[in-house]
DNA sequence: CAAATGTGTTACCGATTTAGTTACAAATCA
DNA sequence: TGATTTGTAACTAAATCGGTAACACATTTG
């Protein structure tokens, strides 16, 4: 895996705390420790699934694509890494022995019990959970200081 | 990822086939589809977790390193991939904004619990199962025959 | 209209990872 | 001793990854 999933989730996060107020892929960059090139590309698919929406020109930068509370983490791994199996399988095994024959098929059947697994619990966290998280650890921040 | 799981358990489930008799690693490497060199590299890993043993010289190669109903796909995972976290985290989010100061820990908490998910449903398959579901499909296919 | 701002997109780079390959010392057996 | 097989190191080609520069296009402002 890459952390492509770990930053399009920081960037919704953001969005959300920006509440409505469009962030610049400049801005956007300046948190996430990279670059605005990066943030554009990966938003672009953020946009494709509806999770974010974008407005070119002074005032401009992104928003979400619907309420932070209807944004599960499964919908943005979704976006992100659209159809990569997330175990991947050789493609390689010989036909002609008992056991190369068929263990793709084998695999495929169980792997997908794994990944299903994986989703359902990607499923059970929105974007809002984690901003109200974030509000949470900033709040205890505060109390110590 | 990478196919080193999936080839793992391949190589597994061809030792179980062969009910003790110790492979080669030129036939492991015929079966995978690949060369003897890279079954040796995977194979010094599973005997290193304890799920395999090998013998050098004439009449030697692997065997199982206990019976395969106590090997569970959890376990192959654990001896290929050792440490790797499943989902990474971008290390560089700034510690200047309210959201890249915590995103990181609150990232932490929820894909930990996704990794839980997928390695409570690679515990429930051993090596095993996967001999047994393949010598049904090779009997399915004897009967179409 | 012209200038400034900001997205969308392409192309490219360097570092790392991956699978594959060669080579050879060490161990084992006949 | 000679044949076989593992164990391990070194190297390569291709793919992936994060990062960067460049620029056309859209939008707002003056």
């Amino acid at each position: 895996m890459n952390t492509r999933f770990a930053v399009a989730v920081h960037i919704l996060t953001l969005l959300e705390s920006q509440k409505g107020e469009p962030a610049t892929s400049e801005l956007v960059a300046s948190s996430v420790g990279t670059n605005p090139s990066l943030i554009r590309r990966l938003m672009g698919r953020l946009i494709k699934a509806g999770l974010a929406s974008a407005k070119r020109g002074v005032g401009g930068g992104a928003v979400l694509g619907r309420p932070a509370n209807q944004i599960r983490l499964l919908d943005v791994h979704r976006a992100i890494d659209e159809d990569a199996g997330v175990i991947p399988i050789h493609q390689t095994p010989s036909p002609k022995c008992p056991v190369g024959r068929n263990i793709a098929r084998a695999l495929e059947g169980r792997f997908e019990a794994v990944e299903q697994a994986m989703y359902d619990e990607l499923a059970r966290t929105t974007i809002a959970d984690l901003a109200s998280d974030l509000s949470r650890r900033n709040q205890l921040r505060r109390a110590r200081a």
